[in-house]
DNA sequence: TGCTATTTGCAATTTAATTGCATTAAATGA
DNA sequence: TCATTTAATGCAATTAAATTGCAAATAGCA
């Protein structure tokens, strides 16, 4: 447990939505901490592995993001067009689709991937 | 409206799942179409540009996919995660959704992108 | 402190996708 | 039909996120 592996794990950890590779450099950079971009990859990917991060990819976007797992059920989340805002919806609406989806296609389901995209209420 | 556009045209027609600009290409040169990669590439965004096709990125893959837009209503997609093949799911359980999210959240609720994986009947 | 296993930084690499540019093919219409 | 314009193509180079090799630095522990 590095200090640098402790800086990205408090910055994920202050942060109410999931964060990029580059906006958790850019982030750490403005708070001094020396690191480089490859470290933060680097470390994502080992908080992932251990299963106190979780890897989130946006259809509207190009890079990864990163969230915490603890305290997060399985959630969704929803994203502003305009701002690029991020916000987390908490309800998750598909657990009961999922016998009908087995029934109609015969595949045994495993997860699913949700996402919602619009403007937010300062955007609007 | 050259031959090898209508050769992409051609081969998303005829396929009932989307598909990636490298398996065209693969399906193309076996089929002795003379193309370049970087020729499907730019059909593929044409086409997408005039509303002929749709561009689908599903969660689990790394390259998009395209497939034709008429006859094929707002639908999503389930893929196995054994051999890959994906299945069109032809219902959206999210309409009914959108107003509850609206409130919830104060967004105005544009789009949603679902996506289902699991297994599918030959490797289960 | 000294030793070992990990982590880090830097440079190079990978892969999907995009762009510049000269060449080729399509399409228009006289 | 043939000349002229317009758009598409092939090849090489580039971009951007992510990954990897390797030597140097650091953490954890005796
Ligand atoms: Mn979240
Ligand atoms: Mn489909
Ligand atoms: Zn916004
Ligand atoms: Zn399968």
């Amino acid at each position: 447990m590095t200090r640098t592996r402790q800086a990205v794990l408090g910055l994920l950890e202050s942060t109410k939505y999931p964060l990029s590779p580059s906006e958790l450099y850019a982030r750490l950079k403005k708070q001094n901490v020396a690191i480089d971009l490859v470290t933060v990859y680097r470390n994502l990917h080992a908080l992932k592995a251990i299963g106190v991060v979780r890897q989130i990819k946006l259809h509207q976007e190009e890079q990864f993001r990163y969230e915490m797992e603890e305290g997060r059920e399985h959630h969704h989340h929803i994203r502003c067009k305009s701002c690029g805002k991020i916000e987390d919806l908490l309800l998750c609406p598909l657990k009961k689709l999922t016998a009908l989806i087995e029934q109609e296609t015969r595949f045994l389901v495993g997860d699913h991937s949700l996402e919602f995209s619009g403007w937010c209420p300062k955007c609007q």
